[in-house]
RNA sequence: GGAGAGGUGACCGAGCGGCCGAAGGUGCACGCCUGGAAAGUGUGUAGGGGGUUAACGCUCCCUCGUGGGUUCAAAUCCCACCCUCUCCGCCA
């Protein structure tokens, strides 16, 4: 959520920045809203005001044994109270009214976002490794899956429905040895603590992140609760510490996190409907960081470095892609995809999204930090990327490394987490 | 699921109708002390919002888990809900 004194004092700013994100956003509806609580707001105060200091008074009366005034007074202050209390409605409704229309507005772009349309004006930034030449005609993970039985989406459906998956075997294992990998080097090597949070979360964590209220049919909803499952484990660890003031000395705080992910996919219907790259339910490990405002690009910078480290450990062919301002998501500043390579697509397909989202979320999420000489409280910067999405990464694997007849060699630095196996064969 | 106890500032903890945005302590900041540090010592230190101001500031309102209620007045009384802890039951 953007700061509604920020909007009020860059109104023409904000709403360049949401027309470069093709965002709607109506200024004139702003400005009466924000006007409209102020005025209330004063009205209200006055009332209080005054009643309280004829509460005080009325006191003082009763000491004194004035009871003639003392009733006289209550009388009035009975008077005012009740039209507080009539204000009130109307107080929260103003509120609430600008507080909506603001949780509806995505965040500003950052200064160095490309503006842009769609994914086709994203800007390359980065490139690694060669895809690698055939001498024969790669199949696909869907293929691989079912030739070496480790992937079986027939019982999945059948267990379940459809865009959801069944690991099996040395299948099993390699889901799990990839999150073993991340984990160990995200935490022995660049710096995070590892967490593992609940798999649900309330929906004001959800409004926290920005998930809600906008983006509900996105999610699976937990009958009879005000829970939900998670679609990323952004959502539990960025409240983590929701309604905290943390030390500045703490700061950057980075954590990383293991959870399945599960997402309704409303309105994909059609995509990538074969094979695992679009599932209800995936695993993920996902990095979290707060970060002081004065750092947090350094923070985005080395964050995106550290997810697509992973990939040059596993000898993965990727690029890094800096999105535009129209392919954004609501609440970043600015966001990197990596986009690892798929040889039966022919392309590089996202498999990590990092990204800076200012104050956005920590406003909503009031997560605030005090700086070590002291002061007010400021918000915290939060940033989070995927490190990585663990099934699009069984994909890479599986395609990149198979062999004529289907069997699939394990990366080299992922083979001590598979027990020593280095290949996947029937 | 049943019975009980409790949720107060960055943290711990007192207060149980007006003199309480809240004693005391810890932490933190600044100063004294010291060759330097520790210890000691002094002072200060909640958050959000409105008005006003170029700004420093001044001023008002709200906030003692959350939401209602009683009252001229609520941290304090009543109701509902959420969370934590203890005991019993059940359970992995």
């Amino acid at each position: 959520m953007l700061d509604s004194k920020y909007v009020e004092e860059n109104l023409e700013k904000v709403a360049a920045g949401m027309k470069d994100r093709g965002a709607p956003f109506d200024s004139g509806r702003f400005r009466s809203l924000d006007q409209e609580r102020r005025q209330i707001i004063k009205r209200v105060e006055e009332l209080e005001h005054e009643r309280n200091v004829g509460s005080k008074r009325f006191g003082e009366l009763k000491r004194e044994g004035d009871q003639g005034a003392a009733d006289r007074l209550q009388a009035e202050l009975r008077v005012i109270s009740d039209k507080i209390k009539d204000l009130a409605g109307d107080r929260s409704n103003a509120d609430n009214n600008l507080r909506e229309f603001l949780l509806g507005v995505p965040n500003m772009p950052h200064e160095s976002v490309p503006v842009g349309k769609d994914s086709a004006d994203n800007r390359e930034v980065r490139r690694w490794g060669e895809p690698r030449v055939f001498g024969f005609e790669p199949k696909d993970h869907v293929e691989l899956g079912k030739i070496l039985d480790i992937i079986d989406l027939d019982r999945a459906a059948k267990i379940t429905g459809a865009r959801f998956a069944l690991y099996k075997g040395l299948g099993a294992r390699l889901e799990r040895a990839l999150i073993n990998f991340m984990l160990d080097i995200h935490t022995r090597e660049h710096g995070y603590k590892e967490v593992l949070p609940p798999f649900m979360a309330n929906s004001e964590s959800f409004i926290g992140t920005g998930n809600l209220p906008k983006f509900a049919a996105d999610l699976f909803k937990v009958e009879g609760t005000d829970y939900y499952l998670i679609p990323t484990a952004e959502v539990p660890v960025t409240n983590i510490h929701r309604d905290e003031i943390l030390s500045g000395d703490d700061l950057p705080i980075k954590y990383a996190a293991y959870t399945p992910c599960f997402r309704s996919e409303a309105g994909s219907y059609g995509k990538d409907v074969r094979g695992i790259i679009r599932q209800h339910q995936f695993n993920k490990v996902e990095l979290v960081k707060f970060a002081a405002p004065e750092s947090s690009y350094d923070e985005l910078e080395s964050l995106t470095a550290n997810a697509y480290r992973i990939l040059e450990l596993l000898e993965l062919p990727y690029r890094v892609v800096v999105l535009c301002t129209g392919d954004m998501g609501f609440s970043s500043a600015k966001t990197y995809d990596i986009e690892v390579w798929v040889p039966s697509e022919n392309t590089y397909r996202e498999i990590s999204s990092c990204s800076n989202f200012q104050d956005f979320q920590a406003r909503r999420a009031s997560i605030r930090y005090r700086q070590a000489g002291g002061g007010k409280p400021r918000l915290v910067h939060t940033l989070n990327g995927s490190g990585l999405a663990v099934g699009r990464t069984v994909v890479a694997i599986l395609e990149n490394f198979q062999e004529p007849d289907g069997t699939v060699t394990i990366p080299r630095a992922l083979v001590p987490y598979m027990g020593g196996v280095e290949r996947i064969t029937t």
